[in-house]
DNA sequence: GATAAAATGGACCAGCAAGTCCAAAAAGAG
DNA sequence: CTCTTTTTGGACTTGCTGGTCCATTTTATC
């Protein structure tokens, strides 16, 4: 059964990629399955033949597909955390993401809409988080270790704050159009690691 | 047209709350109209008369509903930001407020849920986010005039990167179910503002 | 080229949930 | 007490959308 072929491989990818294409426009709840038809050329026995647990399935892989591309579109900024330079390279980068992007955010449409009801939309979100969040945190690390933030900041809190930061902006955006609150909780979380994260009442001062 | 008698009242007021409450509970989703009526003891003819939007206006006013809930669960810590400890008390409460929640976000869920459909979800949200914002932001301005914070530190926008903060943490809590980010964001947004605000890079452009 | 497996077309079905309607009961006004 | 307005009950309609089914064509394999 684990059959597919070449043709078969194209025709679920064109579905896939057709049905992210019509969320990301129109947002999830205006998308059936028969606009999805008629956006890719195809029928209904093929969409349930290359996704039989139907609607549903079909919309966890396009959750799939986005959460990757999220962090395909900050790369090679996000691995590369290494001087600050590189930091605020990455911070525009995300910024112009999802400036880009508008007010649509596909993967919080499609996973609010899967709700609760399917456990994996959720997990495709946390795998996003942590993977995301290790990567920053790894940046942090680099910092810290070559002497340009103190040593008794954590990575991993320092990193969710930062994710948390980026989260909200985005969320925020959605309702306002703005990527003012984006910018604002990057470049505050960018200048508390700056400012040598923290080190408990130390003002910074040298630098 | 503008009559309303008392009962009428009542009975939009139980309509209202008992779907409210089905909401937090279930998420919109799940929540269908009959569900309404078989939990507030009501009939169509009764749901239509006092809301003649139908399931949209109902989930309107159910948004607004929440709004107002956010900002009241915070106070009065919110709105008496004026020392190190009421700052503390009000990230406690917050962090309580939102662990208590679950998660399950039921303004997110209906906002995300009605969409773009309706200008009037995206304005509930966008309302509550200006004045939470604004609340925040009288309380870093407070704390500057004290001397406790940096002159050169823009309220609106350390109000910004926090809030921005808050919502992360809140979103991620809804996939993750740990209040993690959430409290990591604050705490490094009081840190920051408690080191000083430490030259926030950017301009601000306010809001 | 024959046979099996996969891919495709599209008609058809079923259920649900939003919204409509009309008639009856209750409440208010004078 | 009567007349009007509001409130209520609940059956009915309707449209949409996800999902099923089977016949047909295409592709792989030997």
């Amino acid at each position: 059964m684990r059959a597919l072929t070449r043709k078969g491989a194209a025709t679920r990818q064109r579905i896939l990629e057709g049905a992210a294409a019509l969320i990301r426009e129109n947002g999830v709840a205006d998308t059936t399955l028969d606009d999805v038809l008629a956006g890719t050329a195809t029928s209904k026995s093929q969409l349930f033949h290359y996704f039989p647990g139907g609607r549903e399935e079909l919309l966890l892989a396009v959750a799939r597909l986005e959460a990757d591309r999220v962090l395909e579109d900050q790369r090679p900024q996000l691995g590369d955390l290494t001087s600050w330079p590189a930091w605020q390279a990455w911070r525009d980068k995300v910024v112009d993401r999802y400036r880009r992007q508008g007010r649509l955010c596909p993967l919080n449409s499609v996973t609010s809409h899967l709700g609760s009801r399917t456990p994996g939309a959720r997990a495709v979100v946390t795998e996003l988080m942590r993977s995301w969040q290790a990567e920053i945190a790894a940046g942090v690390r680099h910092m810290r270790d070559a002497g340009e933030i103190g040593p008794d900041v954590d990575p991993d809190r320092a990193a969710a704050a930062l994710l948390a930061g980026i989260q909200g902006g985005v969320l925020i955006q959605m309702s306002t159009g703005e990527t003012t609150h984006l910018e604002a909780a990057l470049d505050m979380g960018l200048a508390h690691l700056r400012a040598g994260g923290a080190r408990a009442g130390k003002v910074a001062d040298g630098l």
